[in-house]
DNA sequence: AATGAATGAGCCTTCATTCAT
DNA sequence: GATGAATGAAGGCTCATTCAT
C-alpha cells in the first residue's frame, strides 16, 4: 500500500508463470493467453505487458529450465572421463525436455524468430558448453565420427519426442537414452560397416 | 475403392489429395479444410463431402504410404537375414515419415479416435508384420533386449522428428538411422558400458 | 422392367411421404429434405422433384389428414344437434392436429404462401363446411356471440400448441376441448358478465 | 445487476437488448447472435461475451417481463376475490406473452436446458404464486376441477398463441382471454353438457 | 426420371490483440 | 500498471438448391 510497484508487478509475473506452468503440464500445449488470464484472474492485458507473445512466455517458463541445463552442460565439460561427459550433456538435454514441456518447444526450435534476449543467451552458452564436451569427444575418439554438434542435439530432440508420444514417458528414459548412447558411441565395430552401407555390410553374427 | 466414384468426383477427390499434399509439403501442416476448398477453387461443401474431418484427409493423404509400409514390412519379414530384415523394416517406416509429412502425422499418433478403416487396418498389418520380424531378431538375439514393438515404432519416429526439425532432412537419413540401428542392435559390447546401469552408476560419483 | 415410369414415381413418393412422416412424427419438425433423401436411399434431385420445396413437402403429409378433416367437418354439418355439430368440427380439427404435425403446421399458418393447388381446395372446402356449422350454431343462439369464423379456428390451434408443450398431449386432449367448448357456448350466463368487463363483474358465487 | 457492468460495458448490453428487441417485435424469431452485432454495429465477440447463447440473450430480453409477472402474480393472490385472482393471475400470464415475444419463448419451454439463474429463479417465484392463486380457487370452488397448475399454464399458453397466429392479436385480447375464463370456471352447468362423457357419448350415436 | 456431386452463402464460434477506463 | 470490454478476422460446419451425368 505504500508503492511497491515493483513488487506487485513481479508477484504477477510469478503468479502467471506457475498458472502457464500448471496448464502446460497438464497437457494445454496450447497456452492460450487469455486462458491464462483468466486462470490466474488477472486481466489479459497484464499478460500482455509480462509477455507480449504466447512465445515470450513459453520461453520465460523455459528460462529456468535452461539456465540449469547450462550449469549442467558446463559440468559435464568438467568431468574427468570424456564419454561420461558426452553421456551427462546428453541426458541432461533430455531429462530437461521431459520434465518440461516449454523447455522441450524453445530446445526443438530454430533460434531463429524474435526470441528473448536471455533465450538467445542460453542458447549460445548452452552451445559453448556442449561444444567443449563434444569435440573433446570427437579428440578422444569415443563419438562416432560424422555426427556434428546439431545432429547430436537433433536426435535428443528426436529421443525426447520419442519418450512423448508413447505412455508413462519416464520411465523410459533411461532405455532410449541407452540406446541413442550406444548409437553414437565411437564403435570397436569392425570398421567395414559404417556409413550408408550399413545394409548389405553384415557384422560377425547375423 | 469402396464405393465407385463417379468420374468427376473421383477428378475432384484426387484434385483435393494433390493440393493437400501439396499444402502439407510445403509445410502448411495446419491443413485447413476450408483453405483447401479455396485453392482447389471448390466449394468447401465438396471438401466436407470427401473428407468429412482434417483427419479424415490426413489419412486420405498417408494411404499410399501406409499400403507400401505394410509391403515393406512383409519383404521385410521373408528376408535371409533377421538382421537385415530389421534394419529393412525400420528404416522403410523412417523414409515413409520423411517423405510424407501425412503419413508421419498418422503414424506419431495412436489408433485411437474415430479413424478411417482402411488406417485401422493398415494399422494391424503393418503391426503383425513388424511383430514377425522383431520377435524373430528376438530369438535370434540379434536385438537388444528390454525393447518392445512400441518402443522401436517411438524411436523410429523420434528420428523422424529430429530429422525434420533440421535442414535438409533426406541427407540425413542414413546418419541419423545408422545411429539408431546400432543403438538398438544386440552388442557384443565390451561389459563395462552396457546396460542401463552404467550412466547412473557414473553421475552418482559426479 | 417394361416401362412403368409412372408406377416406380409413385412408389418413390409413397415411399419419400413414409419417410418423412416418420421424421416428422419422431419429432423432427425441421425435414430437411437432404435427409429426407438419404434416410429414403433416393437422391435428392428425386425429392426435389416430388416436392420443390419442403413446405410442399408438409403440406403433401397434411394432405390426407386435411382431406378427412373435410369430410368431418361436413359430417358435423349435417348433425340434427347443432351445438354437437359445433363439438364435432372443433374435435376433428383438434385430434387433426394432434395426431399429424405437419398438419398441424399447415393449419395453424395462413393460407398465403405458394400452397398447393390441393391444399388451397381443402382449405376452401374446410372452410364453407365450418362455415355452416358454425352459421347455424349463431342462428341457433348456442355460439358465444362476437367470436368470428377464424377466431375459432385460432383458439383450437392454440388449443392443439397447449397440448403440444405439455407431456402426454393425448390424455389431455378431452380435458382442454371441455375448457374450450364450455368457453365458446352461449352461456346461460346472468346476461351482465360477457364481454371485457369480465375482471370486476362477477357470478353467482365468488 | 449480477457484476457492476463497466459503464460502456452496460450501454453496449442495452444497446444489444434494444436492438434485439426490436428484431424480434418485428417478426424475427431466429434472433441470429451475428445478425444482431451486425445491426448494433458491434464486433460479434462483443455479443457472445453478453450473450453466450441465442437463449442467453432471449431469456434476458424476457427478464423485464418475467420480474413483472411475478408482481402481478403475487398482487393476484392477495386480491380479495379469489376468482378474480385468478383472473388478474391468468390475464397477465398471456399480456406479458403478447406484448413480449421473447418472454412467450421462454414461458412456452420447459424449465430444463441451461437456463439463466434469474430466469430460474423468476420461474420458481411465479410458480408459487400462480400455486397460491390456484389453490385458493380450488378451494374456494370455483376452479373447475381436473384442471392442474400446469394445465392452466399451458392453456394460456395456447391462447397467446391463437392471437400469435390472426391478425392484429391485441385487439383479440379480451375476447379469447373471455373464453378461456369461462372454460375453467366451474360452472353451475345445466347439468347435461359438463363433464368430458358429454362429446363422446353424443358422438357415439352420431 | 433418377442420381448424387458440387456449390457457396451464411451461421456459429473462438481467440489474438488493442485500447479506453 | 492493471483491467477487461471490444474487436473482427478467420476457421468450422451445415444445408438448400442446382445441374451434369
Amino acid at each position: 500500500m505504500t508503492t511497491p510497484l515493483r513488487a506487485d508487478a513481479a508477484r504477477n509475473r510469478e503468479r502467471l508463470l506457475a498458472i502457464a506452468r500448471a496448464a502446460m503440464t497438464e497437457g494445454d500445449l496450447a497456452l492460450q493467453l487469455n486462458d491464462i488470464a483468466r486462470r490466474a484472474k488477472v486481466g489479459v492485458g497484464t499478460v500482455y505487458r509480462h509477455f507480449p507473445t504466447r512465445r515470450a512466455l513459453v520461453e520465460a517458463l523455459a528460462d529456468g529450465a535452461f539456465a540449469t541445463l547450462v550449469d549442467e552442460a558446463r559440468a559435464a565439460s568438467r568431468h574427468d572421463d570424456v564419454w561420461t561427459g558426452v553421456e551427462i550433456l546428453l541426458r541432461a538435454l533430455l531429462l530437461r525436455q521431459v520434465a518440461d514441456p516449454a523447455f522441450a518447444e524453445v530446445i526443438s526450435t530454430g533460434p531463429d524468430q524474435d526470441a528473448t534476449a536471455t533465450t538467445t543467451e542460453h542458447r549460445e552458452q548452452w552451445s559453448a558448453a556442449a561444444r567443449v564436451v563434444l569435440e573433446r569427444a570427437r579428440q578422444a575418439g569415443v563419438l562416432r565420427p560424422g555426427l556434428t554438434d546439431d545432429d547430436l542435439h537433433h536426435l535428443v530432440c528426436g529421443t525426447a519426442f520419442a519418450l512423448r508420444i508413447g505412455d508413462e514417458p519416464t520411465l523410459r528414459i533411461d532405455r532410449y537414452l541407452r540406446v541413442l548412447l550406444d548409437g553414437i558411441h565411437a564403435a570397436e565395430r569392425n570398421g567395414v560397416n559404417s556409413g550408408t552401407a550399413g545394409l548389405q555390410a553384415r557384422r560377425a553374427r547375423s
